[in-house]
DNA sequence: AACGCGGGGTA
DNA sequence: TACCCAGCGTT
């Protein structure tokens, strides 16, 4: 049977002590609170950590609870996640806290077949609530675990492909059933995050490195080769009515529930106002803001808002952005964060 | 088993 | 610009 360096307890040993020494103090390592556990790994999924803690702290003051979470308006939860992108993990969050409020009478769910039930949780997400909240062992592979482990052990396979994933998450599931739960997934991940880094990563610091089985960590992981980026040209217009801003709600899967500029479908022949590129994704759109006089035809979608409102009204980042671009309604789009 | 999500920060 | 990030849901 072939033995991994990693079921030495002399791994995660060193780990943790080192972890207990240079580990961040983070919001979330700070509480066991099983709601604010959830509420960081949905900010966190995708989403980096300096980017999540001011909206992790502010969250947790508007909703400090499943209750007060499951009782919010989405159009409230869509403001308070604004700016941090994927809003599909808001209205999951959302749901996930009504779920566990109302049909599971607030009995936080505490395995991982029951979490996985929760909208907005995965494999990933459901070990992270296990170990970190209930200290239950559960192996946990995100971003950075995933390139501990694959240089660790050397292992070459492609991780973006199922059958990399799946030597990955054995790995993890070996090294999870040493003591310790939250404290071995936090020490691992920070050891990903602090010095095991995607490029020149800092192996004269590290605590594991004689346990280390790869010659070239920066060749690892073998990931996907990025989709080559697609330029777009989106158009939008303008229309001011005395004190008041009109903007277009989204109905379908890209920004639902969140208010954008309405759409322009031709190119006016007069220069936009404001204009704005925004890669995202694999697009980098090059959005145009054009003046217009007030419509004649509104769509259903379309509604005007107060500018003295706009702080509480959920608007999709670039838009909000090539607003404040526009001058008079930077202090009614700021106000409020 | 891929792919879309069309976000945001950093080197 | 390219690359990375505490992934998930859908097809």
């Amino acid at each position: 049977m072939k033995q991994f360096s990693i079921e030495c307890t002399d791994f995660p040993d060193a780990l943790i002590a080192w972890f207990k020494v240079h580990g961040r103090k983070l919001p979330w390592r700070a509480t066991r609170d099983p709601y604010a556990i959830l509420v960081s790994e949905l900010m966190l999924q995708q989403t980096q950590v300096s980017t999540v803690l001011f909206y992790f702290d502010r969250w947790m003051q508007l909703f400090p609870s499943t209750e007060s979470l499951a009782r919010a308006t989405e159009n409230e939860v869509l403001r308070a996640w604004q700016g941090l992108g994927y809003y599909a993990r808001a209205r999951n969050l959302h749901r996930a806290a009504q779920v566990i409020f109302w049909e599971l009478k607030n009995r936080f769910p505490d395995s991982i077949a029951e979490l996985k039930r929760l909208p907005g949780v995965g494999e990933y997400t459901a070990g992270a609530v296990l170990s970190f909240a209930f200290d239950r062992p559960a192996p946990i592979v995100d971003a950075n675990i995933a390139r501990v482990i694959s240089r660790i052990e050397d292992i070459r396979e492609n991780i973006d492909r199922s059958t990399g994933r799946k030597t990955i998450w054995g790995v993890a599931a070996r090294y999870a059933r040493h003591g310790a739960p939250r404290l071995s997934n936090s020490a691992l991940m920070e050891l990903g995050a602090l010095i095991c880094l995607p490029r020149n990563p800092l192996c004269k610091l590290c605590p594991v490195r004689s346990y280390c089985r790869t010659p070239d960590p920066e060749s690892l992981p073998v990931r996907n080769n990025r989709p080559a980026v697609t330029h777009v040209i989106e158009n939008y217009y303008l229309a001011l009515d005395q004190n008041r801003l009109l903007l277009q709600m989204n109905l379908g899967r890209r920004w639902r529930g969140l208010w954008t500029l309405p759409r322009l479908s031709e190119t006016p022949p007069d220069g936009p106002v404001a204009s704005l590129t925004h890669p995202v994704t694999r697009f980098v759109v090059h959005l145009n803001l054009y003046k217009i006089a007030v419509p004649a035809e509104l769509l259903p979608s379309h509604e005007w808002h107060f500018i003295k409102d706009l702080h509480s009204v959920p608007i999709a980042s670039p838009h909000r952005r090539v607003l404040e671009m526009v001058g008079p309604l930077q202090a009614s789009l700021r106000a409020g964060g």
